[in-house]
DNA sequence: TTGAAAGCGCTACCAT
DNA sequence: ATGGTAGCGCTTTCAA
């Protein structure tokens, strides 16, 4: 493997001009450049990443820790990986995996061994024990999602509330009033994963704001969830003619048991659902959604992440605002006339 | 941060020593020892990574290359890549996310800049560009698939010519004869990845082999290539008992479509799929499947890495044999007796 | 069983 | 616009 001083003694320079053609951080003539890309070019020049990171204090390299086996959809996760490791490469950076799985330890590990200079973390927590961890640590880091203390710590996410009140608007928009969410299983909510409930406030806000009546239920996986849930909402709200849907394992399931049970969407129920566009679109109904910008939210976060680096003053926190993509799921709402007998 | 001399000076004893306790490559005295760490928990000292890998030119660091938008399913991805995270973690490795579209480029970067110890690459193709570019990385590499020329390269994968046998053999166990192959979707024939004509191979042998009467079809994605392939299949092989479906993604679908046309699973039709545990439990019908081991083969990958750094001789291949999972889509075929008529 | 010190390959400061 | 060079923090010989 050459070095950087057989770089130089094949362009007639010294290791520093080498050096600087490689970072730019000092004018060098357009002669010496060429000479120089050229012996780079010819003898397959790589720099040493240890030995840039040991004398720059810089590692090119970014940690993104993602949860393993959590009730979130690992499709969304994917993407949201594939997102943040593209944007990183549009910044010259790598993408160090961890697993959530690993704790406080896995990012006091990188951090302290500097193998990374900024970390990003998914699926955060109400009260992330690791929030307290990234505060000690020399590096900077970003969130994907809200803690419920989000003081002073760089958060990116959809907008849960507003999405939560756009389905609520879109569906009140098509005549619908009596309307029940659907929302994550209750599991999500004991983890205290913030964004079940940020969308429950957006909803019952909304809802009272635009006078809806509506119910809210958790919906456990799996058919036998779908099927206690919806009859739960039929119970406490008879003539439903909607559903907001903030669950992607659910909608499967809950499109099954409703053409089953002989109700068709959208002639007898209309659906907004929450969730990535490939899904929407890859069910019996193409589904309206609210998209759960799973790119736009990777990229954001890695910016933050280079913004931090370079000393740049960002915003706390980026709450991205939510799409309604309309699709086949929703129709108008009649109000019944109710026929009195006689 | 501390470094590995304020360790020294604190425990008394010199750099040369407390590199000496951390590697253990040399006796230390346990109390020298004892000091040491104590000195090292104190000050809350974690080694340079960079330092180190310019030191001893080993990083702790693997490449893991996945596929991005590819017709493999991204939950089986998912689950490569935690298999092989938390494998390389058993070994005091991390892993560096690379995705397959860098090319050839992502590899020859990560390992020109000796940012990694050994690579590991999924979604590998019949004839796959990628592979003498390995051969020119000082770094070994292990490959999760085959590649049509699989000499002397190092490559784990399930049997999936094995798999075909047994999944063949399990239903002619139960009586069938007239068996159809549900094949992944024509892409995935055409990007080359062995694995389908691997399985299509083995599936036609052992037909043979059993005197069994079979066809086989790709499946396009999609309820509309489900209907289409289910058609041609009762086309060529009327009185069909039993599919072998090899396409995830064309599970629900299928399941659906055979519902609506009033086939039962498994009364009316058997069915073994190829693919991982949890979507074999996850769908209308427990499906009898054959298992996709992939936390098996991404833990053996990992495996052979670290025999290949440690210049270990390894098997250059390694097939994970299959294992059938029996639940509640395969009956007992009773042949029907013709009845003639007057 | 331990210490001393020579690099590993690069960056960035101090020169000119 | 370019060169010289002192470290960055560690591993690993060589010595004792």
């Amino acid at each position: 493997m050459p070095t950087i001083s057989d770089v130089a003694r094949a362009a007639g320079v010294s290791m520093s001009t080498v050096s600087y053609v490689l970072s730019g951080r000092r004018p060098i003539s357009a002669e010496t450049q060429a000479r120089v890309k050229a012996a780079i070019a010819e003898l397959g020049y790589h720099p040493h990443a240890g030995a840039r990171a040991l004398a720059s204090s810089r590692t090119s390299v970014l940690a993104l820790v993602v949860p393993l086996r959590v009730d979130v959809s690992v499709p969304v996760i994917m993407q949201f990986v594939t997102a943040v490791v593209t944007a990183a490469r549009t910044y010259n950076h790598d993408v160090l995996l961890l697993t959530k799985d690993e704790g406080t330890a896995g990012l006091e590990r990188v951090a302290g061994a500097t193998m990374v200079d900024a970390l990003i973390l998914m699926d955060v927590e109400r009260d992330d024990v690791r929030i307290p961890a990234l505060g000690r640590l020399k590096q900077p880091s970003v969130l994907i999602g809200f803690p419920d203390d989000a003081a002073g710590i760089a958060c990116v996410d959809l907008d849960f509330a507003a999405t939560a009140a756009e389905c609520l608007g879109h569906l009140a928009g098509h005549g619908h009033t009596r309307i029940a969410l659907v929302g994550p299983s209750p599991a999500v909510y004991e983890r205290g994963t913030t964004y079940a409930s940020r969308f429950l406030g957006g909803f019952t806000e909304a809802a009272e704001r635009l006078g809806l009546e509506t119910v809210a239920h958790p919906c456990e996986p799996g058919v036998r969830g779908v099927r206690d849930c919806l009859a739960q909402i039929d119970a406490e709200l008879p003539g439903v003619s909607a559903l907001v849907v903030h669950n992607e394992e659910a909608l499967p399931p809950l499109l099954e048991e409703l053409r089953a049970n002989g109700r068709r969407v959208p002639q007898d129920l209309s659906i907004v659902a929450v969730c990535p566009r490939d899904v929407a679109v890859g069910l019996p109904v193409r589904l309206t959604s609210a998209d759960i910008p799973a790119h736009e939210v990777g990229t954001i976060a890695v910016e933050t992440a280079m913004n931090l680096l370079d000393g740049r003053r960002t915003p706390g926190t980026r709450l991205v605002p939510p799409t309604i993509i309309e699709r086949d799921s929703c129709a108008t709402h009649h109000e019944e006339i109710s026929a009195s007998p006689g």
